[in-house]
DNA sequence: CGTGAAACTTGAGGCTC
DNA sequence: GAGCCTCAAGTTTCACG
């Protein structure tokens, strides 16, 4: 599963587009259209590309406000404790188990304040969860969709 | 710009398979293939739909540690400051200004410990910078692609 | 990895409700 | 306004060299 120069580029020209054409893709890294698709084929196979998406701006479709939480559970509850406490809010964006106090961090979305608020006390009714602290997202200074092997920064979408 | 269901099921197709045909999402959502497109022209003109990309598993990238740290700048340093002291930061992957203590959240990654507290000393020695807190991923929970208009939570992808 | 041919998809015209 | 049909141009996908 050792990746080469060419299928570097590949994944950054998918990251940058990904509805390019394998000709288009082609003539950027310098093969033709199916030694790409065998390439992209092969990157999928391996796990490297999981799949494709839309990016979306969640902000066109009413979801305004954003917030990042602290979770505080119980002396050792353990990571799959902490997942079952929270897949079933669908708020929940990203979730992580981190080193320091808390027990995890959770990126919530929600439509406005009120329904983060509404969010937030449907997360703190959970039985594991002693205690939360949330900051509130003012403004995105960054957002790149993922990371490229080789780009450098790029600048921020604000909104 | 208003969405109606069937744009909300073209976006979630979308988000799910950012590869499918016009005629795939047109069996889906129960419209023709040119229907579809023209749809899909409208929301990527008024913005519901930024781009596309491929959906990368960092780790296999080489990129295997992750960590959220919080920034705490002196008393009134504006977004744009803050903005100024961490875009030439490549490990940065997202930046949130927020309410609470810290004056910013920044979502870093890099190939390992090393290469994380290299980026962190880096970040620390930026002018407006005068404390970090940071907080090691230990696993991921939840990570959603984006965030669907109406889909329920995903199983979890681990590693 | 490249070439070429078959099957499919895209994108733009005009037509209908 | 929004959808459907049709057709040329482009794209994907295969077997073969």
């Amino acid at each position: 599963m050792r990746l080469d120069e060419i299928d570097r580029r590949i994944v950054a020209q998918l990251l940058e587009n990904g509805r390019a054409s394998y000709a288009q893709i082609g003539t950027a890294v310098g093969l033709s259209a199916p030694a790409v698709k065998r390439r992209v084929d092969r990157l999928r196979a391996d796990g490297v590309i999981t799949g494709f998406s839309a990016v979306v701006d969640p902000a066109a479709l009413g979801w305004t406000t954003e917030a990042f939480i602290e979770i505080f559970c119980t002396g050792a509850t353990s990571p799959e404790e902490i997942y079952a406490s929270i897949r079933n809010h669908p708020e929940v964006v990203a979730a992580y188990t981190v080193s320091g106090d808390a027990s995890a961090l959770v990126h919530v979305r929600a439509r406005d304040i009120q329904h983060l608020e509404q969010a937030l006390e449907r997360l703190r009714r959970e039985d594991n969860i002693t205690a939360t602290k949330t900051a509130i997202v003012l403004s995105r200074l960054i957002g790149r969709p993922t990371d490229s092997p080789e780009r450098p920064g790029r600048p921020a979408s604000r909104y």
